[in-house]
DNA sequence: AAACTTGTGACACCTGGTGTCATGAAGTAG
DNA sequence: CTACTTCATGACACCAGGTGTCACAAGTTT
C-alpha cells in the first residue's frame, strides 16, 4: 500500500496553500492579507484552510520546519565520544543550511523577522525543541550530564542561532551564514565541555 | 500640580483590573477566562478593558514587566571598567531579584510558564530589549564591542537566565534562584571577556 | 455496485480587538 | 457658582481568527 490518492493530493494542496499564502503576505504583509483571501485564492473555503493548517501562521513554515525530532535524530547519530557542544555545533550548523538551502526558504525567513506573531510562532516552537533536545543530550550513551548544564548547553546553542541569525540579517543576507554561526559557537564554548 | 485625581484613579483600577484578571486565571486558566468576565467581574465593559491594557495578556505581566528601558539604565550606571560580561550579570541578577521579591509576581510567573500565549509574549518583550541592551553594551564608555559579541553577550546572558528560570521551575521554586543564575553566569562565561 | 470513510462547503457561533458616538463626570476658567 | 473644555465610559457595530456541526460528494474497500 504504497501511497493513496488522498495523502497525495493532501500534500499537493497544502504545499500549494502554503505557497500562494506566502505570494500573499510578501504582496500585502502578513496581518493585511486574511484567511479568507488565501482560501479563495486556492479555490477553497476559510473552513477547509484550517483543515489544513492549524492556524494563519503554520502556512508559513511549510518549508522551513525544522522538527524537533530531526535535530533529536541527528544529535543521537553523532559518534558519542564527541563534546556535547561539538554535537550541538554540527547539528544546528547542518539544519541551518538545510534551510538556507530551499531559495523558496529565504522569503519566508525575511517574513518572520518583521512579523511579530511569526517571530513568537518561532519562540514557542523552539522551547519545545529544547526540552527534547537537553534530554537527549542527557540520553546519549557515556554522556554525564545533569538537567542544568544539559539546559544551559542547549540555550546557549540557541543563542548562538540567534546571533547568527541577526548578524546574518545585518548584513542582509550576504553574509556567510556557516561562518557566523561557527564564529558565535566558537566565542560560546563553556568552559564545561 | 502634583497629581490628578484622574491618573489616580486610572492606576488604581488599573491595578485592581490586573489583580482581579490573575485571580480568575488561575481560577479558570488564562484561555478560559474571556476579557468579558474579567471586565464584568471589575464592574466595567469589555470595552473599558481594552482602554486599561492593550491586550488581555498585558493585564499578566502588570508587577512583573522588566522594561527594557530599566535594564539599561542599570547596565550605564555600571562601573566602565567592569568586562560586559560582568555588568550583565549583575543587572539581571538585580532585576530577577526584584521580581522575584513581590509574592504576588511567582503566582504571575508560573501562570505564564503553564501558557503559550503568555510565554510568546514574554519572549516578544524580550526580543524588544535584547537589541536596547546590545546597543547599551556597545555604548558604554570606552567599550570596544562589534555588533556581533555584543548580541552575543546578550543572547548569551539571556541564555542564562531562562536556564535559571527552568532549573527553579523544575526544584517547584525552592531552590536558590540567585545561586542558580550565578552558576549559569560562571559556565557560560565567554572566552572574549 | 454497496458500504464505508474522509474531505468539503455552508452556516452558525465564540472571542479578542478596534472604531465611533453620545453622555456624564472631572478639571478649568470667568 | 456657572460655563466651558476635556476625558472616561457604555453602547453598539464591526472585523478577523478559529471551532463545531451537518449534509453531501468524493475516495476507498469488499
Amino acid at each position: 500500500m504504497p501511497e493513496g490518492l488522498r495523502e497525495r493530493t493532501r500534500r499537493a494542496v497544502r504545499a500549494e496553500l502554503a505557497a500562494i499564502a506566502l505570494d500573499l503576505f510578501a504582496e500585502r504583509g502578513f496581518e493585511d492579507t486574511t484567511v479568507e483571501e488565501i482560501a479563495r485564492a486556492a479555490g477553497l473555503t476559510k473552513r477547509s484552510f484550517f483543515r489544513y493548517f492549524p492556524a494563519k501562521e503554520d502556512a508559513v513554515f511549510e518549508g522551513i520546519d525544522v522538527t524537533g525530532d530531526q535535530v533529536v535524530r541527528d544529535l543521537l547519530a553523532r559518534p558519542a565520544d564527541e563534546a556535547p557542544w561539538q554535537s550541538l555545533r554540527a547539528v544546528l550548523s547542518e539544519s541551518e543550511r538545510q534551510i538556507h538551502a530551499s531559495g523558496q526558504a529565504v522569503a519566508g525567513l525575511k517574513l518572520i523577522e518583521s512579523t511579530p506573531s511569526l517571530r513568537a510562532r518561532v519562540h514557542e516552537k523552539r522551547s519545545r525543541w529544547r526540552q527534547q533536545v537537553s534530554r537527549a543530550l542527557r540520553d546519549r550513551p557515556g554522556a554525564d550530564l545533569d538537567a542544568f548544564t544539559a539546559d544551559l548547553l542547549t540555550n546557549a546553542a540557541t543563542a548562538a542561532l540567534d546571533t547568527a541569525s541577526q548578524a546574518w540579517l545585518r548584513s542582509d543576507g550576504t553574509a556567510d551564514r556557516a561562518a557566523l554561526l561557527d564564529r558565535a559557537f566558537d566565542l560560546l564554548q563553556p568552559t564545561t565541555a
